[in-house]
DNA sequence: CTTTGTGCAAACGATTTGCAGGATG
DNA sequence: CATCCTGCAAATCGTTTGCACAAAG
């Protein structure tokens, strides 16, 4: 745990970024939980037993840990986005009904070849986005 | 002309829809354009020479559409929904610099496997997200 | 004539911003 | 001690809603 922690504070400081409370406190929760969680959930989470992070900080940390790479936004539902501590590539599933998103890992599925698509574009990457029905709907 | 004109409301008719002038110009904006617009985006060419349409009925009119299959929503880009009057299965392509998306043909790439992956999901389909940088940046 | 759509403006929810005070390196 | 972060509240942006009037079938 104390491990964790210091993990953490190391790579913070090692994207340059300050570390501070509520930012070592998001990044920590978004570690810790792999629901894909919107910026709203974290703050609830957070201030579930004492006050810890304001709205405008859990954006602004949100932003910046996106910034240098240490999360990603999920952008599955509309209106609402979502947030990834896994940045490595993988792909995802959505639930029609209940709108879970769970990770699929990178070799789960069989590699597509898009890069003898078109020669109008660059192409860095991909990724699959699967969709159905989970398994408590 | 006038035959897509009449295609048109044959196909809104089909779908139990009113044929209303605004709803008949959004889909008909939707449909001769491939660059995804955003509701705004539609808004603002219908009522580029004489007002058409106001921001609600846009709004109402992309809803029912996309209640009845007509269009779909793409949800590429943080807070903005885009609409795509190309309701057949295709991928995507979106561009980092511009944020400009494109489709791509089913056929143009592999087919993925993805039913194949766990029996906690009833898989429906998917679809893949390619992202690089088009021409033009 | 019944049902559904339109337009306006107000309401809404998620996210951003301005700014004064506080913590970090 | 200079810089960057936090918290608050107000602002913003995209979208939705309530309601009175108008149009469609």
């Amino acid at each position: 745990m104390q491990q964790q922690a210091n993990h953490i504070v190391q790579t913070l400081k090692s994207k340059g970024l300050r570390v501070t409370p509520q930012r070592f406190a998001v990044y920590a929760n978004l570690l810790e939980r792999s629901d894909h969680p919107t910026a709203d959930d974290i703050l609830m989470d957070l201030n579930q037993t004492a006050p810890t992070s304001s709205q405008a900080t859990v954006y602004s940390s949100l932003q910046a840990l996106r910034d240098v790479s240490l999360v990603r936004e999920v952008l599955l539902e509309e209106g609402v986005c979502r947030y990834d501590a896994n940045v490595e590539p993988h792909h995802h599933f959505r639930c029609r009904c209940c709108g879970a998103i769970a990770d699929i890992p990178w070799d789960a599925l069989s590699d597509v070849d898009v890069h003898s698509l078109s020669t109008k574009w660059k192409v860095e990457g991909y990724e699959v986005t699967v969709h159905g029905v989970c398994d408590r709907c």
